[in-house]
DNA sequence: CTTGCCTCTATAGTCACTGTAGACTGTAGA
DNA sequence: TCTACAGTCTACAGTGACTATAGAGGCAAG
């Protein structure tokens, strides 16, 4: 259980170097102790937070959820809720973009089927792409984030 | 036909004033004619092109995707099956990202699923953030870009 | 002529990192 | 002990695709 540095924990959660220090300045990962040098020094809770911060990126959530996350975590004896309705916006948030994907991908496979080769001119994908009239129904919001 | 400002141009392709900025900036739109006052004036063909760039990005097609686009509409003779390639990338695309959200989705449901309400000290969807362990079969591609 | 919106340029901010420069530290082998 | 060389430090710039702001000037209606 020797504290350990920067590259260590680096290793140990999967997380890179440079992305540990700047979760530290952004305030997610609290400041280490230091060797007598000035490096920084992690126990086994780093790697714990860092994992779970890790996980929680990894399934999308965003920094401000993990950020509740991390703070209801520090509250044990707070009522779970605070944290399933987290994971429920995180769901349905999923669900939406999986939504918005599936369209695309209609749309798309929509596309390339009426292609029948030949000259650009005449390429109804790029006819597809100058008509915005024969598509997406009025899904205007545009999709971002993962 | 006459010529149009930015604003006119903005509200007919439904691209803010200072995105076609930026598009002609990185030199997606191309430097338009200028009033004597050195008001930007543009034609129907600016509201084509810009509706393209628009509907291809809905469709998710990346920055550099449209570029290419853009440049073989200019070559109609040019045979079609680099659109159609393109076009067939970005599926690949969206169909990756529904799998890896479609995973996501799964696992969130069973995190869910697992919480019993209490105390956040036992709760379940933290126990699931916490182990990484029993997660999602090695998908260590972090997700990103829609 | 004034009001109020439109447009101009240039610059900085966003998010979640990543990369770089230049200096210092720690360790393993010769 | 000397020498490599990998690891670490800080601080700052860069990414993509915009968005926002400041401060100045333009244009049309009342």
């Amino acid at each position: 259980m020797k504290p350990m540095t920067i590259g260590r924990l680096s290793k140990a959660a999967g997380v890179k170097v440079t992305t540990i220090r700047y979760y530290e300045s952004i305030g997610l990962m609290g400041e280490p102790d230091r060797s007598e040098s000035g490096q920084r020094l992690y126990g086994n809770d780093a790697t714990q937070r860092l994992s779970f911060i890790r996980h929680a990126r990894d399934l999308g959530f965003p920094m401000d959820a993990v950020r509740s996350l991390i703070q209801l975590q520090t509250e044990p004896n707070h009522d779970c809720s605070a944290v399933d309705s987290i994971a429920r916006q995180q769901l349905a948030d999923v669900r939406k973009r999986l939504n918005q994907l599936e369209a695309l991908e209609a749309e798309l496979k929509r596309m390339i089927a009426s292609c029948e080769g030949g000259k650009v001119d005449n390429c109804r994908v790029m006819a597809a792409l100058n008509d915005h009239n024969e598509c997406l129904n009025d899904q205007h919001e545009r999709i971002h984030a993962m």
